[in-house]
DNA sequence: AATTCACATCTGAAATTTCACATATGTGTA
DNA sequence: TACACATATGTGAAATTTCAGATGTGAATT
């Protein structure tokens, strides 16, 4: 993993706050960061699709649905900066973090 | 410190390799690190000014040069983040630090 | 005060990134 | 098979970033 790629990767808002949802909740779908972040569909994809590319995070289809997670053999260095980041600036991504929760939990409005 | 614009600053290969060397050696000229980059003046300028801009690094003159450290209010979180890098990615920044070690060492060919 | 040295900044061009919109692909269902 | 839904990708335009080269600024030296 080159730390400047990797940085990359993290040095757009709707990347890192997608990233820091995802490490949070553990996995989520593209629709549950459509609502999350109140952004359109193609928009989400081509992200989680660059931080995918990048071996930051893992996608896996069930049925319909895409969910992405943490890659499993992201270095530990970069999972640290991951979780110092989601740690320690939670008024960056609480409000998309309340509203990906409300979708999460409620089975009609999300896909 | 909005954590994007911190990432934004960190994802550039001139700008992340003077910042993992400064973490490293506690302060460093421009002229250090254009010899340890070979990189030219108005570049190492330009991109440690963006540093500075942002409230990661800070400048203080002494003489007829300008010495850039870390920020001494950088919160703690961008503190690991730099030094997580640092510390697992020798590789990334090996051949600049041993070019910055020369300078520092050799009073006569640096400045 | 003229010069030199170290560093900063201005400028416009080139490269890169991001975007919206359209369309393609894959999956389940009637 | 036809269709609806979730997601992915192709395309060119717009926005942003990076760059080289020229020039400006402040400090020490002569």
């Amino acid at each position: 993993m080159d730390p400047c790629k990797f940085y990359k990767c993290l040095a757009d808002d709707t990347r890192l706050k997608s990233l820091l949802l995802i490490n949070t909740v553990n996995e989520a779908c593209v629709c549950d960061l459509m609502a999350a972040l109140e952004l359109d569909q193609p928009k989400i994809s081509r992200h989680l699709a660059e931080l995918r590319k990048c071996g930051i995070l893992l996608d896996e289809r069930r049925g319909k649905w895409v969910y992405y997670k943490l890659h499993p053999s992201l270095p530990t260095w970069a999972k640290n900066v991951i979780e110092q980041t989601a740690n320690h600036n939670s008024d960056y991504h609480k409000d998309a973090l309340t509203k990906l929760n409300v979708c999460l939990s409620t089975t009609e409005t999300c896909c």
